[in-house]
DNA sequence: CTATTATTAGAGTATATACTCTACTCAGTC
DNA sequence: GACTGAGTAGAGTATATACTCTAATAATAG
């Protein structure tokens, strides 16, 4: 493998883990066992590290939310397209959580992101125009489709701060997939009401299977 | 006024505009036109100012959100409480943006702040208890008010990220207190399946005084 | 084999940051 | 009028951080 991927990797290791901040160049070069003159070499900063990472991470949501255009949308796609985005998020949660700082240290990746929140909102609109089209969910104006997408665009891109926030003591370890899970959870509860009632028991059956364990663990996970 | 509460009124302020990771403390001495020796005589260190800031915070959101108990709730007191609670994020925003590296600083800080969303969640499972109680709002089983008050707490927390995320240029310019008002129209959104018939259309007309002007303001809001 | 280019090491730099230390002032008090 | 102690100044420190520079080595092309 390349150095410089190596490089991109072990940074989004690291980010991850110990957050942007707290990761410097010379922790990424020591990690990969390289010199930073080396690691300065392949990139002109750290922010063109960051820049190129949010890339990766923007052409994997872009590709998770491909919308079929030639069939209706099934119960099964909407599941896949919340799993997708949830794994997704997990890759990259280093960036939503030091994003109003990233943003804000470089203005190209404030207009990138700004065309990726709005692309994934106007995908979350389609779905749902979608899936009203398949007697899914309830049609409804586009207004409200809009209002709609941005709230789930909220919940889903803060469930991970959430989650480490409201647990105990300070790393990843309390995260398992059931926690990350929840979000789903979470998610389908906003759609429930504009469920048709043909679907409904099916979608509250997949619903279930992410009901978190514990109404709410709100202790320390840790032993 | 004494020094200490200058102190910290200017890092709020400061934190508010340009965020704690871009405020040293020498900053703030400086904006004081004060040594920073000075400063550290009347604080041990930065996080001790943080967590002093917070503790403000809390008891500003515990005052907003105190729940009468003589009485039954009103669509006033909903529309007040979401007021209030946006009003104290606003005043304190710089807390929400670098949460995750703050809790990971200061466990004191971590573990209230812990406490402090569990109040907040359990404060709005009663008033929706109460809400519904009032005939506002249907019933809903205690696990769906849960949920919900989760819900409607990341779309409130993270509102003005989004903001700032989702708008042009860098800093606070764009952010009038319109687009800060959309929060509540959100929430409103998040609401409205659930209201009583009886009630719907008062609080829709509430809602309807949040929302945007622009149906989604895309592009940069400086001249 | 040679010339050129890509890659790497590693010491070094300028700057910033959180924080300390010493000394001074000045209001009140015995 | 000496004494105390809260309050303040301001220079100073240890450390870290992002990044640079030079020189050496590996890879490759002609």
């Amino acid at each position: 493998m390349k150095t410089r991927d190596k490089i991109l990797l072990a940074s989004l290791e690291l980010f991850n883990e110990r957050g942007e901040r707290n990761t410097t160049t010379n922790h990424i070069a020591a990690h990969l066992a390289i010199s930073p003159g080396n690691l300065y070499y392949h990139f002109r900063n750290k922010s063109d590290i960051i820049y190129e990472i949010f890339q990766e991470y923007e052409k994997l949501v872009d590709y998770y939310l491909v919308i079929p255009d030639d069939r209706p949308l099934t119960v099964a796609d909407m599941t896949f397209y919340l799993e997708s985005v949830f794994d997704g998020l997990w890759s990259y949660r280093f960036f939503h959580r030091d994003l109003e700082y990233l943003l804000d240290c470089d203005p190209r990746l404030r207009s990138d992101y700004r065309d990726f929140t709005n692309r994934c909102l106007a995908a979350m609109k389609t779905i749902f125009e979608k899936l009203a089209e398949a007697g899914i969910v309830q049609e409804q104006p586009e207004e409200l489709r809009e209002v709609m997408a941005l709230n789930i665009w909220l919940v889903v891109t803060n469930w991970m701060a959430f989650l480490k926030t409201a647990h105990g003591s300070t790393g990843d370890e309390g995260l398992s997939l059931t926690a990350l899970k929840q979000g789903i959870y979470q998610v389908l509860t906003l759609e429930m009401p504009y469920l048709m009632p043909e679907y409904r028991d099916e979608v509250l059956a997949i619903r279930e299977k992410y009901r978190p364990v514990l109404p709410e663990q709100r202790d320390s996970v840790v032993a």
